[in-house]
DNA sequence: TTCAGTTTATGACCTTGATCATAAAGAAAA
DNA sequence: TTTTCTTTATGATCAAGGTCATAAACTGAA
């Protein structure tokens, strides 16, 4: 997350985006750095019969799709607005220089790289070897560990996802989310109330 | 990677281990930057009943078991010598120095955590919403790109891994990824002579 | 307050890849 | 040059999760 003065210094523009809209797509040459002002962003996959696969949602502070700009390799996802948003937008060479220029902000980005690898590591892990309830569980805990308003201590995390999101997000199908997460409810391992789960 | 002499200036030592030895282990808590100087690495999980996933192997010249050191975290894997090897080990406060020192080793890093993350992405939705032959092409093609020596300029690459690896790599059994692969040559993807895969 | 769209829910059935068993070919070690 | 271990191979069976159909509950806009 760059400040804003610095975004502005540097000449970032701050971009509306409509619910649905499609920032990029897989294969596109990356150009900008994003970073989300308010709204929420998802990056995903389709396989060729449309199954979805997301790779991560960013809400206000976050900022996604910068590996390629280290690395420079074409976008390996898609990003679409998931609401109504507003993000920053920063070309390039001016983001890398703003890195450049401030070592405290390219460890910090460095240091994000490296959560992420560890949140993929777990997932894709948890995906290939792990069942249903076993992924769902993880994920929820990931979510709540990261999420987690450290001022609301409440010990019960109320979780802002569908269960479509959450199927999309575990490699699962909806239905068989729903029957897990029932499950898992059963067991005393999570919370439905109102249709929402809470951990 | 390091350079030889900055890690021996940095006071690296070469460490030996055994094929089947483990390095460290999930849980653990990261105290050195590893880089291997010869012999094979791999760093995998393994679910309650044992089955593995292998979230990379690395090689000569290459480092690994570094996000955490840069984030703050346990090892999210373990580590395990696939073949007698040595390794520099690094203490992570002066690894981290040589990285304050070196903004170009920094970035250096910075963008091998990018490629490593473009790896995850690809791995983890072609497992969640791809079938077993197109995830080992995919594999296949990545292992091609990114191994393939440039003065060999054959357009035939040979896979180092056995049936067994591919498996854990993608989340496969072994009798499915030996259909598959099977499969994938009577469609003339790929060649298959004395054992070996080639694409 | 009706209507369209989204989200959750549930049952029946099916398919794919896992599992299990067994074996042969190669490679490595004794 | 046997013996042991690893790797590849193949058939039979099974079960978990996907697929399909249908509907109810809820939300939000018209």
């Amino acid at each position: 997350m760059i400040s804003k003065d610095i975004l502005l210094e540097a000449e970032a523009v701050l971009k509306e985006y409509k619910r649905g809209e499609q920032l990029f797509k897989e294969g596109d040459t990356p150009r900008y750095y994003y970073q989300v002002y308010s709204g929420e962003i998802k990056m995903n996959n389709h396989n060729d019969d449309g199954k979805e696969y997301i790779q991560g949602i960013f809400d206000s502070g976050k900022s996604f799709g910068e590996p390629p700009l280290f690395a420079d390799f074409k976008y390996p996802a898609n990003a679409e607005a998931i609401t109504d948003a507003r993000i920053w937008l920063l070309p390039k060479d001016k983001f890398l220089k703003v890195l450049e220029k401030n070592p405290l902000i390219h460890h910090k980005f460095t240091s994000t790289l490296a959560l992420r690898l560890y949140y993929k590591a777990m997932m894709v892990s948890e995906i290939s070897t792990q069942e249903p309830e076993h992924r769902i569980l993880r994920i929820l805990d990931y979510f709540k560990k990261n999420n987690q308003n450290t001022t609301t201590a409440s010990s019960l995390y109320k979780i802002e996802l569908t269960r479509q999101q959450l199927a999309d997000l575990t490699g699962l199908r909806v239905e068989t989310v729903i029957r897990a997460v029932k499950k898992l409810e059963q067991k005393g391992e999570l919370l439905i109330k109102d249709r929402k789960i809470y951990r």
